[in-house]
DNA sequence: CGTATCTCAGAGCGACTGACATGC
DNA sequence: CGCATGTCAGTCCCTCTGAGATAC
């Protein structure tokens, strides 16, 4: 009899605990009228600032951002219309879509990253550097895993279901 | 000079671990049509069978399966029409709504979850039980942390963003 | 030519808000 | 009556499939 050991649904869990984390953020993001998604472009755009004012491709994006490329185009688009990026073509491979934040997203990814980080920093308190390092190397541990996996194992990109999802990342 | 330490976008971590568990479940989901949504509903019912057959009160899927209830109704009613639960008014309290599974959802969740179970089982051996127990607490511990915090903290439910997520619970 | 990159078209799901019925 | 529970109505965003368009 070896000890019981109960599975957590685990898909669960880390839902709820982005779930959790993501209540600090959120408000600040639908204030300034941002979904989930366009904030996930703009953390990539701003992680990424600093190509020289060439800005980033939109399959980077896509990939960076966890957003199919479909869906990208559609979520660009609805950025591009309130004002927070602006689309151009690569000018070295023409098929490229190139995308740059305009100065409004630029100050917004700047202002909300900074509340973001503040998040962190009292997070980093609550738990302990350690056990948040611990928590980002399991995590690591499990998409690696699942990511050169057996079974199942669909096609890279495809995600969540089918329609509106709230979106997942931050 | 303390050690530099990087904080690394944790809902995105989450997201993506989250996404690379799902890679394994979604594609037999979606061979029996389900949704995500669809699928987090069949497996409260299922681990609230052992009610004697009375159902469980939509309040607390919505809760349990994460799912706000104007959304649980539309994701009820597409279910009743495929055939997977039945509704019925609450004897003891008629305001409340009970939901119960038809032969074939239960059979669904069954089957469903023993691959899911074996999944879990794969993942166990993989990372050892040791750091599946380590990360379950971890998470715990993240949830409870922000679900008890200063900051902004939204309502408890209101989670994502405005569309279609792609769904983010098992 | 074959391939890569992005976009369009369109169906469907679901997140969310606010109002409304109904029963406690 | 006030409150709780669920649903309806309706908007919007997004996911995803499949089919182009354009450039390498």
């Amino acid at each position: 009899m070896a000890t019981p050991f109960l599975h957590r649904n685990l898909p669960r869990l880390l839902l709820q605990a982005r779930e959790a984390v993501m209540a600090h953020t959120r408000p600040g993001l639908r204030r300034h009228g941002l979904s989930d998604q366009q904030w996930r472009v703009l953390r990539v755009l701003g992680e990424n600032q600093d190509q020289g004012g060439r800005g980033v491709e939109t399959g980077r994006i896509a990939r960076e951002a966890f957003i199919l490329g479909p869906s990208l185009t559609g979520v660009l688009a609805r950025m591009e219309r309130d004002g927070l990026i602006q689309r151009a073509r690569d000018p070295g491979d023409q098929r490229r879509t190139v995308v740059l934040p305009t100065a409004h997203g630029l100050a917004l990814v700047q202002l909300l990253s900074d509340t973001v980080e503040a998040h962190y920093q009292w997070m980093e308190q609550q738990l302990g550097r350690t056990q948040l390092t611990q928590l980002y190397a399991l995590l690591d541990q499990v998409v690696a895993l699942e990511n050169s996996a057996p079974g199942p194992m669909a096609q890279r990109f495809p995600r969540a279901s089918a329609g509106a999802e709230t979106d997942i990342l931050t």
